[in-house]
DNA sequence: GCGTTTATCTATAGCCCAATAGGTAGAATT
DNA sequence: AATTCTACCTATTGGGCTATAGATAAACGC
């Protein structure tokens, strides 16, 4: 009796093919001109087509930046979780942490800029949303931080909460000034998580260069 | 004969009094909101004004920013460069100029991210008069890093371009967390600073606790 | 007291922009 | 061959925004 729509049946190629494309020319436009210094027709004239043209791939300009935000970190907690309860040393653990948060640089900047800087500018429920999700990596990092210094490995005077910060700043910072044209970013990660873990300062007699395992308990 | 315009010598009140009060509503809006998602009516609004009044103290809403923006570095460039002429070890320059830079965030915090954040968004004339002046700042803490790999007190092997971006990155990154009512900011940098000159590792065997002069020369 | 300056106001011009409505050519499906 | 769907298009509405023009009241200086 009632008509049972065929949809679902026919058509195996997937409607809204060029949204990956559409998507992409958001993040670049939002990503160079900020989210309310780009218009739509910016973003048109990226992919040639029409101003109005676009709202068949998006519902408005700020669920284009949802769906730039969304893409801009996907992916991401799970491997920072599976870092942190992999086996390693603490220090090992960061640094794997800090390569894993720049490498999405190398081939999405555009979107991972976006999410950084532009996000403050989502509609208020994703907004809530996609914080509860960059506290979640906070608290990754902060829990690593913390073994470090249960274990004696970190200083125990770190004030962990703050450290956190730090990295992740530094971390994030790369986005607004890396171009994929100059260094790799796996240079830029090394540097970074040599930096976080030893400083500037030079050591005092590094004793034995290959081992890093630090002894255990406090 | 010619008529000598007596302006200079009447109304010693000298007029826009109220032109400091306007740039502070300024920049807290655009902190908020950035440049482009903010509107003169929302400065108007937070003093109580016209929208139209605005532009007896701005001639336009870029040149707003302008004002805002280098109210947020004013005075800086100098203290950052007495710091690295004065005498004493590169790490203590360099704890030094972490502090001086996050200084003006105690009192200033509104101007400071607007430049951080919204200085991409000046006409281009003055956006590159201050990205000169950036980059000073970022060469003031090169040449201190440099000295000190130099004095064999930092790393032989640290990309000191890279050490720089990652500390100016992490500390800047501080404007856009820090809000006034926790942590004190000679908090913040002291940490930092410590970060950045010793990591999070922890020392083996810190024998002498007291003094920090290097051996000088390599 | 009288002209002048300061600091606002009202009103509006003139753009630009997001979003909607409705149309259409061609490909895909049946 | 007929129908449906895809991926655009044109045209337009309606609102919001910056900036200007001109008026005015109060304060100031002589």
């Amino acid at each position: 009796m009632t008509v049972v729509p065929l949809r679902s049946r026919r058509s195996r190629t997937s409607p809204r093919r060029r949204a990956p494309e559409i998507i992409e020319a958001a993040a670049r436009v939002f990503a160079q001109q900020g989210f309310h210094g780009a218009t739509t027709q910016d973003i048109a004239d990226v992919l040639g087509i029409r101003q109005a043209s676009l709202y068949y791939y998006f519902p408005s300009k700020e669920g284009a930046l949802e769906l730039v935000c969304l893409q801009g970190v996907a992916g991401y907690f799970e491997v920072a979780k599976a870092i942190a309860s992999a086996p390693g040393t603490a220090a090992e653990k960061l640094s794997r942490l800090i390569k894993s948060h720049l490498a999405p640089l190398t081939d999405r900047s555009d979107f991972v800029r976006v999410f950084l800087n532009e996000r403050q500018h989502l509609p208020s429920e994703s907004r809530r949303r996609i914080g509860k999700w960059s506290r979640g990596v906070e608290r990754v990092f902060e829990d690593v931080v913390k073994e470090g210094v249960r274990r004696g490995e970190f200083r125990a005077d770190l004030d962990t909460r703050l450290a956190v910060l730090a990295i992740l700043g530094m971390a994030n910072a790369a986005a607004n000034w890396y171009r994929h044209e100059e260094v790799a970013i796996e240079r830029i990660s090394g540097e970074f998580a040599r930096l976080v873990v030893d400083g500037v300062k030079k050591r005092r007699k590094p004793r034995s260069r290959g081992r890093r395992v630090p002894r255990p308990g406090r």
